[in-house]
DNA sequence: TGGCGGATTATTGTCGACAACAAGCCTTGA
DNA sequence: TCAAGGCTTGTTGTCGACAATAATCCGCCA
């Protein structure tokens, strides 16, 4: 069973946004089984509220594709196929390859030196082997939220972080396969980094796409193999 | 004042899709004016329905950032500035580029074979010089939405259609002045559906990204002047 | 006369109850 | 024995009422 983690931050007033994160960390999280059919007042009873605010926060949930909904039957939790993924893959080569190159317009020289500094934590933890997980895990996706937000394009932002990122965190739950690269990845995002301080927007693009382009190919290499 | 025009699809069985529905119309058509602050019962009572299902439909729209909204105040309609635009054809540069990419990769032959269709009108069209509000309104649409289909990839594809490109309409409503340059556009279509024929995904994404640049330039060259 | 504070009021947030629909089960007939 | 039909049951959809919060307005004081 899962724990609802509810009234852990009093900052989001309304009982709807509450039940919003609480439900989307627990679907990420794996804690609400992916494809399971959960019912609205089982839900509403869990996380402490009643059933219109929880039905606010599925519509939003829905809107995010992490809950899929049939009209007078009920709500089923997204389950991310290999498939979707993989589509995803493609997207995130787009917005990314995009925001590399607006980062490397854009970014400001304490952005940039936040970036570099991150960079020496992880070649740190590589050097010790030190929580491998956690570097590939959280660690590149603070990586990349990096070079997102240093793009200064909201609506990039937004869709990135706001829309998909959710999806792939979730699989990375799902699959306690998924694949790790940590040197490679590692080297790549120094390069990125190296043209983005050069100012290189194409060269930061190109980069980019690439390190998310032999992601998805490992991916899919693992997955079919 | 607006009309709901609501029940006008039986087809949507809940009221508060139906709400949506007609509230991203009214939205989107500047029917409601931008920016203007709007009561739920007021809403309500003018779509039919009660305050429960337009708050549903509120949360997907603020999901879809058409609306805004802030705790215990109220909400307001979102107003799309200049440089919001300027941010979204950013990402359509992108995500319309690897659209046309993957286009030409999985894009069938009917598909194919509907796009030149599509094209040939538009051409009889501008040599008629016929509506040519409509060509460059909606059938500029139309060129955009199939090749976005095209990809085969329906996370590009709800991603655009789903998220971008009502924002976009909202714009095209809202600014009268909004550039129109059918001959160059046209042009460049059809370079592009030839890219998709000759199956280069290289070209078309280059293609396309061109196309929605210099779009985007037009436009920011008539707003500063 | 201007600013601050409290009370008012209108709006939003929440809840419980009722209605409507769909799925599953049982019965009945061939 | 199987299929078709209706019924039952559990769920979702909708509504109205109450509580809580924030903005506004009025009065008071410096």
């Amino acid at each position: 069973m899962y724990k609802p983690e509810i009234d852990n931050d009093k900052a989001l007033r309304t009982s709807a946004d509450r039940v919003f994160e609480a439900l989307q960390d627990a679907i990420v999280r794996g804690d609400i089984p992916p494809g399971s059919r959960v019912g609205e007042t089982e839900l509403a009873e869990r996380f402490g509220t009643s059933r219109g605010p929880l039905r606010e926060a599925l519509r939003r949930l829905e809107a995010r594709r992490l809950v899929e909904r049939t009209p007078h039957v009920g709500i089923r939790i997204a389950s991310l196929g290999h498939a979707a993924l993989m589509e995803i893959y493609y997207v995130r080569e787009a917005l990314e390859g995009m925001a590399a190159r607006l980062a490397a317009l854009h970014m400001t020289s304490e952005e940039l030196a936040g970036l570099k500094r991150l960079l020496a934590t992880h070649e740190q933890d590589e050097a010790l082997k030190a929580d491998m997980a956690y570097f590939q895990r959280e660690g590149d996706l603070d990586f990349h939220y990096r070079v997102i937000q240093g793009s200064h394009n909201t609506a990039l932002t937004q869709l990135l972080i706001g829309e998909l990122y959710h999806r792939i965190r979730m699989y990375r739950y799902q699959i306690s396969a998924y694949p790790k690269r940590p040197q490679k990845a590692f080297g790549e995002h120094q390069r990125i980094v190296e043209a983005i301080e050069a100012r290189d927007g194409d060269l930061a693009e190109m980069l980019m796409r690439r390190h998310i382009s032999s992601a998805r190919q490992t991916i899919e290499k693992q997955q079919q193999g």
